[in-house]
Parts: structure tokens; C-alpha cells; sequence
DNA sequence: GTTGAAAGAAAAGTAGG
DNA sequence: CCTACTTTTCTTTCAAC
């Protein structure tokens, strides 16, 4: 699990971009030939670099147009409430992303849902079912700036 | 550019999990031929249900562990600093997320870097160089509980 | 590291039901 | 929608340098 070079770099800021690139043209990219390629994609997925290939969705085609931050705060802290919270995130599809935060509150996660209809019903029918929470703000995203999965390499 | 039937959704569903996924697993997963799987597949990434094929990256093996949020407020909403302010996010490689927001700060943004010393030399040097923001506000990852591309389609 | 070759798989297209 | 067949391309492995 050595790290990374030049080339290893290029080839994965390829394949964030295009994760369909061939081995051909990532060899033409690099300017190495496609064997040590192959050999290097291989070694970047055993090793770990590369966790997995997706397609990514269009959010407005499958109704998710509507994002919202909630800032969550706990009753306790205690451990078992941590966990208990942190399960039931991991059941709800609307929740994409969630953190646990130093500051002010404890958890800030990203739902994305259909509209705001859909974000009361997920906010009093599922984020609210479980007692650990104490208190919960919504910030409400209204335009998308930008929105990466790449990491740039250099 | 019609609605996604069960087969599409179901497909849609694999290949956000795993886009290696090859039409002919698709074909014995969904249980029709691999023809219009292929026909299917071509149709949603035409359509823009599927956006792009991306190999997603370890963050922690490309030296990016530290997650921030920063609540950003601009001096003025003119259209002019608006649109400066977002050019500003477009071209800066932390930033991963970039949302406007509605509340009682204008900007939410997440960036991932190295370490506290990186961040540090992100807002001084990068971030804060555009004259348009008037105060930033940065709140800590702690750890991460869960982190979605997908959105489950049923 | 490189090249080139070769077997196997998958993608992409075609034809007929 | 199906099966079946074809061509082309890519993947994967291997031998030799």
C-alpha cells in the first residue's frame, strides 16, 4: 500500500470524472501502455483508493428536488443514545449525508426529498420517531453552487 | 422522456450501488433479456437520468479527513457579488459543496482537507480573498455517520 | 517498467418472432 | 418485450524484453 505517483494520480482523477474511461485511453492519457495501467487500477481498488463505481442520478428526474440541513441535538449524550441515533439514520433513505458535529449542535445531515410536503412528513413521521432527539432546525437550501465527488489529485 | 416503469427503477437502483454492474447481471436481476436492458440503460443515461459514471475515492487515503462546514454571509446580495462569490466557489478544489441558502446566512459550503493547519490556510489565504464575504462561520466534522449517492428509487 | 499476443467477456448492433 | 447471432471493443492474462 505504497503511495501514490504521477501517474496513479491521473488515473484516478480520470476515473472520478469518468469512471467508464478504458484502459486504452487512460493509457494514452498517462503515456504508459495498458498493461501497467490495468495493474495500476487493480492495485488502486485492492488497496483502497477506489472503494466503488456508481452512476450518479440526476436528484430532479427521480423527485428529490428540495434539500434541506438539519441541525439535530440529543437529549443525552450518552453512548447508547448516540448509537440508537445514528441507527436510525442509517434506515432513512431521505437522509443522504450525516455528520457528527463539534459546536453548538450534534449532528447536522443533508435530506433530500420531493418538496416541502415531503419534508414535513419525513420530518414528524420518520426523523422525529426516535426519543433521543431533543431539538431539531431545518436550513433550507434554495440554489446548488456546486456539488463534487472529486477529489483533485496533483 | 417518460416515467420509469419498475424495471427502470430497478436498474437505476443497481447501478447507483454499482455501476460495473454488467447488462447481463441487470438482465437476471430485473428478469428480461439482456436487449432491452441495454436498450433501457442507454435510454436513462440519454434522458439524464443518469448524470455520469464515477469511481468514488477513499477520502482518507487521499489525505483529505477533515470535513468543514462554513455558514458564509456576503457584505451585499447584488446580483454582481453573487455571481462573484459563486465563480469564487467553482474554482476552489476544497470545496466539494457549495449551497445558497435561505436563513440567516447566505452560504453553506463543505469543504475536506488535510488537516486543521490546511483548513486554516484555506480560509486565510483562499476561502476569504474574495471582497465579497462579510463573515464566516465554520462548524467541525466529528465523524462521519453516513454518506449517500444513492437515491433508492421504489 | 515495456511490447505484443491471445483468450474470454462484454458491449453494441442486427434480424426474426 | 423475447431469442439468437455478429462484430467490435475491452478486459484480463501471459510470455518475452
Amino acid at each position: 500500500m505504497s503511495k501514490l505517483d504521477q501517474i496513479d494520480k491521473k488515473i484516478l482523477n480520470r476515473l472520478q470524472e469518468d469512471s467508464r474511461t478504458t484502459t486504452k485511453e487512460l493509457s494514452s492519457e498517462v503515456g504508459i501502455s495498458t498493461t501497467p495501467v490495468y495493474e495500476r487500477v487493480k492495485r488502486l481498488e485492492k488497496d483502497g483508493y477506489i472503494k466503488k463505481y456508481v452512476a450518479l442520478v440526476d436528484k430532479d428526474k427521480v423527485e428529490r428536488e428540495l434539500t434541506v440541513f438539519c441541525q439535530v441535538s440529543l437529549k443525552s449524550h450518552l453512548k447508547k443514545n448516540i448509537q440508537q441515533f445514528q441507527e436510525h439514520m442509517l434506515g432513512l433513505p431521505e437522509v443522504m449525508e450525516c455528520y457528527h458535529m463539534a459546536g453548538n449542535f450534534d449532528y447536522l445531515i443533508k435530506v433530500m426529498v420531493r418538496n416541502m410536503k415531503e419534508y414535513q412528513k419525513f420530518v414528524v413521521e420518520k426523523l422525529t420517531t426516535t426519543d433521543v432527539i431533543d431539538h431539531v432546525q431545518s436550513l433550507f437550501v434554495m440554489g446548488e453552487v456546486k456539488q463534487e465527488t472529486k477529489f483533485p489529485l496533483k
